[in-house]
DNA sequence: AAGACCCCCAACCGCTCCGGA
DNA sequence: TTCCGGAGCGGTTGGGGGTCT
């Protein structure tokens, strides 16, 4: 028993479409529409799957796609979605004028989950890693807590070692620790200063566990995202705890917030993962078709479930701001 | 100059969803 | 109500181009 396959896989051409094959397909659409993808490529003289196709036509061909760069707005607007409904690009798409589902999960995995993880926030909760460490800690036995950093480490280690070591300004290095120069700076060994950016990260993640009632009752959480985690994190200098590596804005800077931080701030950033569950759970009740006692009108209402009195989550557009109603 | 490495993104794969019979 | 086929979705891959060493 095997899966029937969506097309005979022998007489199909696969891999990058041909300038040629682009306009055979825009041309045949142009004339008869989307309908049935399956008979498309056929009529259409091309040696594609219908599957392809649509691929084609629904990523790239399309008149109405915008294919620059994604605007700041556009990139807000991803991850405020993207901490209310997860990975579901479609949906976060529908709210992007001119992107693809494809579009926006790409820059997600390739810029923006790099973006937040420089700040210090893990892309799959939202929350910041030091709060996340903290609320571990506070759940631990001391004898597990002396672990956690390393443990931690072993979660996050990729995304801090990528950050760290590859886009490393030594000078920011030396200015934020002038008395303590880090000693592979003598040392032609990289494996040395991957060895000495690991024990920093250790060190700023026993920080974090050994003091977390101050991260957790921090009053801005954004406070303590970039900024406490670069600060609990005395290894992380602040051009890296911040993300002007990636721009011109820098999150870490008290002085100099770019839009993007701001409306980031004025969500609940510490919170934002526990009731990121409530939605995804009441969003699934929605679709489900049963109404909760308190909940399923607003999740189907669309916007307006970021408005609903207990999930506020991010300012993110009222009813009449999102394009589509989400769900 | 050239090979190694990295990043981005188009395209593919396989699963789920949905609507019609 | 069930089945089936088409469409949609999200995860993953791989190739091409750029950068680094």
């Amino acid at each position: 028993m095997g899966r029937i396959p969506c097309c005979e896989k022998d007489n199909v051409k696969r891999g990058q479409w041909t300038p040629e094959e682009d306009n055979k397909l825009s041309s045949y659409i142009a004339q008869h529409g989307t309908r049935n993808w399956r008979l498309i490529p056929k009529n259409a003289g091309l040696q594609r799957c219908g599957k392809s196709c649509r691929l084609r036509w629904t990523n790239y061909l399309r008149p109405d796609l915008k294919h620059g760069q994604f605007s700041d707005a556009e990139e807000q607007t991803i991850v405020k979605l993207h901490s209310v409904v997860g990975n579901r690009w479609s949906l976060i798409a529908a709210q992007l004028p001119g992107r693809t589902d494809n579009d926006v999960k790409n820059h997600w995995n390739t810029k923006l989950k790099k973006k937040l993880s420089g700040m210090g926030i893990d892309p799959v909760t939202h929350k910041p890693f030091s709060h996340l460490m903290a609320e571990i800690a506070t759940t631990l036995a001391p004898p597990q807590v002396a672990h956690l950093a390393e443990a931690a480490l072993g979660c996050f280690k990729d995304e801090m070692l990528h950050l760290l070591t590859k886009k490393r300004n030594i000078d920011d290095f030396q200015n934020q620790e002038p008395n303590a120069a880090p000693p592979y700076i003598n040392s032609n060994s990289k494996q040395d200063e991957k060895d000495y950016t690991i024990e920093k990260i250790k060190l700023g993640l026993s920080r974090a566990i050994q003091e977390p009632d101050n991260m957790l009752q921090s009053t801005k959480p954004w406070d303590s995202t970039a900024a406490n985690f670069a600060g609990a994190c005395s290894a992380f200098p602040a051009s890296m705890s911040g993300y002007h590596q990636y721009g011109p804005s820098s999150f870490a800077n008290e002085g100099d917030r770019s839009p993007w931080s701001q409306s980031m701030c004025t969500g609940s950033t510490c919170t934002a993962g526990d009731q990121q569950v409530r939605l995804h759970e009441k969003l699934l009740e929605g679709e489900n078709g049963e109404d909760s006692d308190e909940g399923g009108k607003e999740i189907r209402n669309g916007s307006s479930m970021f408005s609903t009195s207990d999930c506020v989550l991010w300012d993110l557009p009222s009813d009449d701001h999102l394009i589509n109603p989400i769900v």
